[in-house]
DNA sequence: AGGCTGGCTTCCGTCCACCGGAAGCAGAGG
DNA sequence: CCTCTGCTTCCGGTGGACGGAAGCCAGCCT
């Protein structure tokens, strides 16, 4: 009748289980848990599938959506709810729905990758923002995917899809192309051996040809992509680099595309973008931002 | 979105201090309370008690640092640092050291009152920073503290103490006397209340000054600050109302004070703050910010 | 070498904090 | 009135958390 496919609900606002992240420890409880029927297993596993209920398209939460998308019993959310609004990690609206709270901001906030990286590259972002008048975006790795750190909107430039926060596969954006094509090659193996999800008519979806894309980005220190997430819209990526001179996050300027009605020629933005790309990794101590650039041919 | 969210009573650290206590059978009374020993009662707890172990000057920290940190046996930390970092609340950097993991970052950039409210601010925030070239903040209150959500800083600009995430106390700042002249009666009883601690010669400190301060910003919608939290800087400051048209934010441009060399005066900046705070509060859906200004005098 | 220190990790028996069903409460709607 | 939905409180039973102890690994001193 029913289809007893797992004990817990359909999860309405579950994520995806987040891709394995390399190089881990021993971390992994490996304790082989038992068939886990509730939502975490410890106590603070399941704060953690509370935290993750709240999402861009759910920032608001009552106690029993709460309770529902970490498949928890509604007093054990409670619990656990109150506990968390309590110290500050969630805050009660006066309509009674929970939000995330300033506190939780607050801590995320003294992450390096985040708010650390954003304050050096900000008075660069500022100054491609003032160039170009259209969108700059700053982002970093995490696991197999891309995530935005900074982006600095003009309200008339393209609409885009990414925010603060948000994640996409590496494959189909600028700065995505650019942090896996200067990412370990174990991550590079696994994006290409997985399916490549299509986005628009002219996203890579062939894993050779994305090979071949990533050559070119590592020979050329940028990437261009056109069309891959919105065909509206160009964007021209750059890598940044740390003080051990790997790639540590990636800049890009999306722009109209040259195909649509006010599309704009992406070879005048590279020098821009690159430029501010290596005034980032001069600022984070990046040793060969300090050599002469090889001219642009 | 919504600007339902009431900043909860100031909660710095504490927790509701066990509910229980259910009258009729006394339950074991033995159980009274252990010394205490240990961070926090509950998993939760010591879990929150981890994360305060990291703020600005210390957000990198080696396992027995944390457990020393959050009053915690090292076993014990071990074990829900472990989990921390299995989620990506934390992260391990090659030197073995914790860090605030990206994960953290992205939940709490949820959080309506930090980058929901940012993003709707940020073309006002940039526009007023194009004006000035120097610094510009936007700010919430949380409890009795001012809250830092956003600054744009031009390099060269005056130093400034602030920093995003940062909190500060509400009387010694531009945007902090806003959110105080703004906020519940109750709250500012309780600032009012309590010792003013002084961080320059110019800090206000009387009760009774602070008060009159108060009325005039309501009054004039301007706050200006002048050196009271460091002597060469000063801040011209405007309050950013919400939905239901309470103050929901501050923001300030912050200048050379006028008493110092390079000095700027504040009168100038006046009109420029209004505007941009008029403008996010337009932006928020503030209804009277679209009423025509009263002229200024 | 050997001993020592300081930090990290694993193990496992004890015990208490967490769990969650059930009941009570408040408000909206019929 | 009753019903329904969602939130809150209560409390007995138990399984997960606790943390001392021991093992490990580097680095450092003698």
């Amino acid at each position: 009748m029913t289809d007893a496919v797992e004990a817990g609900p359909s999860r309405p606002v579950g994520r995806p289980p987040r891709p394995g992240l390399p190089g881990g420890s021993g971390l992994t409880s490996s304790k082989a848990r038992r068939a886990a029927p509730g939502g975490g297993e410890t106590v603070t596993g399941r704060v953690f599938t509370i935290l993750e209920a709240f999402d861009h398209d759910h920032t608001a939460l009552t106690l029993t959506e709460i309770a529902r998308a970490a498949s928890l019993p509604v007093s054990t959310a409670h619990r656990l709810v109150g506990e968390l609004a309590g110290w500050g990690a969630l805050e009660r609206g006066t309509d009674g729905a929970y939000r995330i709270g300033l506190r939780l901001w607050e801590v995320g906030s003294l992450a390096p990758r985040s708010v650390g990286l954003r304050e050096r590259a900000m008075p660069y972002l500022e100054d491609l923002y003032e160039a170009t008048r259209q969108n700059v975006q700053l982002a970093v790795r995490d696991g197999h995917e891309g995530v935005y750190v900074e982006r600095l909107a003009h309200p008339e430039a393209v609409r885009l899809l990414s925010r603060i926060g948000g994640r996409w596969p590496l494959h189909g954006t600028g700065v995505g192309q650019v942090l896996l094509a200067f990412a370990p090659p174990a991550v590079q193996e696994a994006v290409l051996a997985a399916p490549l999800t299509s986005f628009t008519a002219r996203t890579v979806t062939d894993p050779t040809v994305l090979r071949r894309t990533l050559a070119g980005i590592r020979r050329d220190g940028v990437a261009v992509c056109d069309g891959m997430i919105d065909l509206a819209s160009l964007s021209v990526a750059a890598p940044v680099r740390g003080e051990s001179d790997g790639v540590v996050a990636a800049i890009s300027v999306v722009v109209p595309s040259p195909s649509s009605p006010g599309g704009i020629e992406p070879r005048t933005l590279v020098p821009a973008v690159r430029a501010a790309a290596r005034g980032i990794s001069r600022a984070l101590g990046a040793p060969t931002a300090h050599r002469t650039q090889r001219p642009v041919r």
